[in-house]
DNA sequence: GTCTATAGGCAGATAGAC
DNA sequence: GTCTATCTGCCTATAGAC
């Protein structure tokens, strides 16, 4: 199994490496870091990453694909483990509330606001993150339609486009302000605003 | 008047920088872009630049003053010219909107991304600016609750929050997809989707 | 106000010893 | 695998002539 290891991967350093990069990208950008950082946290030269990779590009894109895969893993996790269509709802969005709590964003909404500076690999990862995401979304939401348990006022399509883009957003926001107290219960309210049609307020007359 | 403008202020030549660079901010991100870049699009040196702002961040702080003061100002234009709430609500995503068909993310979305990396008073008027535009989306849609117009599932403030945070975020993740063209409807659903409350499917038994 | 010239520092990256 | 040493280039910023 060693021997059959993809280039990139040379065990412990590497992965600690990744790490390192991946908190100093979720909290400072692709941008806002240089090697000297991540030697400096690890105790080790920045000779010693050029080893393990090449490039900065190389790092990002390995960054990206671990990123990605250990994302879609929890979607995974979440399929596997909770059956009903509001929970995986509520499950999807503890994992950005879980990543604002250690005062991170997002790794792909920091890196889709560096879109124009990214190498095009990373940026294709990028698309590719949110399109993985819609879907998902997309197909919990039309479940939870077909079994009656959501009611939707757009399409799962767009509900999908729009519990994306406001969990992003909303932990961009909450972030600039230092604030992740409160981004559980405005995730819960954001669900629940999208998913529920709680009808207008009954006529009295 | 002339002879009482601000110490930065110049006239035209800093107001074609101050436009150059809130571009290059709006697309590279304030860590993405160099004096050269706007040296070379102005065809000036950059030590001239330095002239009209002596330090990176002088200009920073020059630019986000001036954004959010041009913003407030179309926030009073929608309070002046837009009377029915869903309406300045409308009005108040074609700000969006527009940015965005200029290929261009909203300045302070992007700057709340590099947060960790600005200089601190960039970072005090980025949060100045979200927590103006939820001000005003709140007096808005409380406006909007109370004439019987608009329809909350959540408190004005609450829904304020999930609009600004939607809007930058479905911005956010359009803007990474290098599709700005659905995003006037997209923007036109989330209003709806959070100020209206459709009522769940009539029950036909 | 704009220029030339340059300082001083840090970036990503490489060569070659161990 | 990790090191020392170094290269090259770009960055912000300044000095001083025009």
């Amino acid at each position: 199994m060693a021997a059959n290891e993809a280039p990139d991967r040379h065990g412990d350093t590497a992965s600690a490496i990744l790490d390192v990069a991946q908190g100093l990208v979720q909290t400072r950008g692709f941008n806002g870091f240089s090697y000297a950082d991540i030697a400096g946290t690890l105790g080790i030269t920045k000779a010693a990453l050029h080893y393990h990779f090449a490039s900065k590009a190389d790092l990002g894109r390995a960054l990206l694909t671990r990123y990605v895969e250990m994302f879609l893993a929890a979607l995974g996790d979440i399929d596997r483990d909770v059956a009903q269509p509001a929970e995986r709802l509520a499950a999807y969005a503890s994992l950005y509330v879980d990543v604002l709590a250690g005062d991170r964003l997002c790794l792909c909404g920091m890196l889709a606001a560096e879109r124009d500076t990214l190498p095009d690999e990373m940026r294709a990862a990028v698309v590719a993150f949110f399109d993985a995401n819609i879907a998902w979304l997309e197909s919990v939401l039309a479940a939870g339609v077909h079994d009656g348990s959501l009611h939707l006022s757009e399409s799962p399509r767009d509900v999908a486009e729009m519990l994306l883009g406001g969990l992003e957003g909303g932990m961009l926001v909450a972030w600039s302000h230092g604030a992740s107290d409160g981004f559980r219960a405005s995730a819960r309210r954001l669900i629940a605003s999208l998913t529920t049609a709680p009808g207008p307020p009954p006529d009295v007359h």
